[in-house]
DNA sequence: AAATTATATTGCAATATTACGATTAAAATA
DNA sequence: TATTTTAATCGTAATATTGCAATATAATTT
């Protein structure tokens, strides 16, 4: 108990939610769309930017950097992030195919 | 401790990060999509469609209610769902402006 | 080499989530 | 009205997440 049954779900289904999940956090869309606000790469001040401690920080960016919403290169003493397209497509993608079939199928609403 | 510091962010982010949130869970995942497969609303299926427990459908469905990512009209003895253009719109459409912003500016990527 | 700077890791307390058995509630039917 | 059917709620165990102080690591600068 308390575990999530990934075995009962298909492998998409799994790793979509994943994804989803790990932007299912203020932080994470904080540090997300403070990487979209600056119009170019950071290096070394999310931590001033996000009233966070740091180590807390850094467990958040981890988590956006297993799932491909961002990525990080070593620079010097710092890491240089950005926002990694290949999570976020995956999440556009799917959100507009989705709304996509809605709309067609809006006739048989019932609810 | 424990317990994410929602004062400390926006309101919108704190928003979207809860209809995130609410889906970043395989199982609810598979609602969506079942409802989706499913050309019209369900009545009183999804129990025997997840190989999970009543109690614990029932409090995915409750989550997915909240967000209004389903929504869910009471029919007789059962209750009828469907998929709540709502919540689905509000995150097609945060995905899709942040991989246009992407788009627009792919020159800066230094990563 | 010592000090500095930036980030990661460890360990832990507080809280949240997941799952389910047991029970309750509410409407339909016998 | 008693029974059945369907879904919600309660209570609880197991596990996961969040946040941070303390510490470690790794590169840079003095």
């Amino acid at each position: 108990m308390g575990t999530t049954k990934s075995e009962m779900f298909t492998k998409h289904q799994n790793e979509i939610a994943t994804i989803i999940k790990a932007l299912g956090h203020p932080a994470r869309i904080a540090i997300l769309e403070y990487l979209m606000k600056i119009d170019s790469c950071i290096c070394s001040d999310i931590v001033d930017e996000l009233p966070l401690a740091q180590p807390t920080i850094s467990q958040h960016l981890k988590e956006l950097k297993k799932t491909n919403l961002i990525k990080g290169t070593v620079e010097g003493t710092s890491i240089c992030y950005c926002i990694d397209e290949n999570g976020i497509e995956k999440l556009e993608r799917y959100f507009s195919s989705i709304a996509n079939q809605l709309n067609e199928k809006k006739k048989n609403n019932c609810c």
